[in-house]
DNA sequence: TTACAATTGTGTCAATAAGACACTAAGATT
DNA sequence: AATCTTAGTGTCTTATTGACACAATTGTAA
């Protein structure tokens, strides 16, 4: 929650800046070491937990305002995401309309307004992401999905809403580009797989599946220094990968 | 187009009742005679089509005003609607802003606002339907899905949009019982499928397929009267529809 | 009334994809 | 060297898909 001083200077800005009855929030996913793993804001006062979100400028196209978002989050830029569906229900800020009505008139309170927010889910590096508070977090943070704090406003339903998107687009897309580094082996890939679907998967038949859809090159050298059998390398074949996006693995018809 | 008195009242009434910077756009999706058909407004001053649209209640929930605009076009109610897209481009009212934008001041001016669009996609029985015009439009008709006029706007990315995610659903979830009358043959069925794939099936196998579903129910009784062999009629099981709905039909992994 | 065209219902076979499963290979630990 | 762990590969079986042929029913034309 904002001081009456920090409201005030943020709704003067917003009113001037942002559009108003529209905001953005972003399901952040990223895997490491075997798990999923969401961002999210902690607010200053400790407490209360967020997705990392925004408002969207005047004239700002809407993908271009979840990039920026993203981008003072996470510092990466271009960024895999994905619009994936629009929450509106009328009631969904209650919790922020109640703090807040009586600090400032309602006339200039930015957040007395109702509020549409649009979800976009990213796919993101772990290892490349440099997770940064904005001004009113105290913490931005990757948390373990099933371990999850209890997230404010309707940021739980979003957060579902975006992982089932996402399961169902494992079966016509390709995915991990985004979400791997450059080069990692079959079984890390595989565990990402288990890790989004949350079941575990035959490692002979997702071998024979994964080569089978033709976006991944396997590099002469296996990965040394490990312990047990070098493991080959793979990275993917970003032509096919790209080509795959698009046409979508073998629609049923 | 409208007039000046037409853009000054509905401005009024816009500002008071509407909620800024959003609207609902509609693509309704019908089936007769073989032809996939659309739902398309045309002007009063002629030559400007646009899909079935609307603005949103200023405490109404996205579902309710879709489905309240879509009555009002249609005379149907409950009717399957889905949420699709939002359209957000900076620019993609440029056509409204221009032409109204000298003749109501700025600062009164429903349309020199930026609109986001949410796009709905809905399907319904064509034969139950009575398209009805609103208070700017001369014409609601059904157009045929290949015999379009322009669109205005973006509403034919719009109608695009959809028409890709109708194709994509195909894969995974039962459709047609929004789309067909109470009772219909396997051929018909198999119509509206290749009409919506814009393709040919095998007949033999598409009812093997269809029936695997588990979603139909056959009447003892074949259609009779018509020319040629006598069909069966089906009907949708509602039950195990509903439930293909929800976990849709077997995903990849 | 008979042959024919159009349409529908049903079954089979082969190719492909998916699921279950076992063995071999390489490196680290004892 | 024996063993543990992890990785790579192949085979068999079953289910699904795609291609295809034939029989049945009804109206129409000869």
């Amino acid at each position: 929650m904002l001081t009456k001083k920090e409201l005030e200077e943020f709704c003067e800005n917003a009113r001037e800046n942002y559009l108003a009855h529209i905001s953005i929030d972003c399901v952040v996913f990223g895997f490491h070491e075997g798990l999923m793993k969401v961002l999210v804001l902690e607010l200053k006062n400790g407490g209360e937990w967020y997705l990392p979100g925004g408002f969207l400028l005047k004239k700002e196209p809407i993908e271009e305002a979840a990039n920026r978002i993203l981008k003072e989050r996470t510092g990466l830029d271009e960024i895999f995401l994905q619009q994936f569906h629009v929450f509106g229900d009328p009631e969904r800020s209650k919790e922020h309309f109640d703090a807040y009505k009586d600090m400032v008139p309602a006339k200039d309170n930015w957040f007395t307004n109702r509020f549409l927010t649009i979800g976009y889910y990213a796919l993101v590096d772990f290892c490349e992401t440099n997770p940064a508070a904005d001004q009113f977090s105290a913490l931005c943070s990757w948390c373990d999905l099933n371990d999850l704090p209890e997230l404010k406003l309707d940021h739980a339903l979003i957060l579902k809403t975006a992982l089932d998107t996402l399961r169902l687009q494992l079966n016509y897309q390709p995915i991990g580009y985004n979400l791997m580094p450059k080069q990692f082996t079959m079984p890390e890939l595989q565990k990402l797989y288990e890790t989004i679907l949350d079941k575990k998967l035959d490692r002979r038949n997702f071998q024979r599946r994964m080569l089978g859809f033709g976006i991944l090159n396997r590099s002469e050298q296996p990965r040394k220094g490990g312990a047990h059998k070098a493991p080959y390398l793979y990275s993917f074949d970003l032509e096919n990968y790209e080509a795959a996006l698009k046409e979508g693995f073998k629609g049923g018809w």
